[in-house]
DNA sequence: ATAGTGACTGTCT
DNA sequence: GAGACAGCCACTA
């Protein structure tokens, strides 16, 4: 594991801690912000990591159209969901309604600079 | 070392 | 507008 990678984990973890409660953005978003918009993928790969964290609201982070594709992943099939109702987040077949209104863009929030 | 897989996304049909 | 394809990169077998 290069020191690069650990950074990578580090900086999806700072950026997924900080979206705030009833908020949602994208492994995109995420990726982009970091600097590697090409590899979303890894983002999604650095969320399965940031189970052992308490911290990180993984259930925050969804694809692009705001589809659940990672609940498979939590413990209980519906939990991602059960989750996001929670913060006020209205989900319907594993699907977020009104995603752009509930998107948090790290650029827009974080942009400083 | 090769090949298959996946918490994604953009582009082309 | 929906489906197919291709990059992407770390992990596992």
């Amino acid at each position: 594991m290069k020191p690069e990678n650990k950074n990578f984990f580090q900086k999806v973890y700072e950026v997924a801690r900080q979206i705030p409660e009833g908020r949602v953005t994208s492994y995109g978003a995420i990726a982009k912000y970091l600097g590697v918009a090409r590899s979303a993928r890894m983002v999604g790969w650095a969320m399965n990591g940031a189970h052992s964290m308490p911290e990180i609201p993984a259930h925050r982070v969804v694809n692009k159209i705001g589809l659940l594709t990672g609940k498979h992943h939590f413990d209980g099939t519906n939990l991602m969901q059960q989750l996001l109702e929670n913060e006020g987040i209205k989900v319907v077949d594993n699907q977020i309604v009104d995603f752009e209104k509930h998107f948090w863009d790290p650029f827009k929030e974080l942009h400083d600079h």
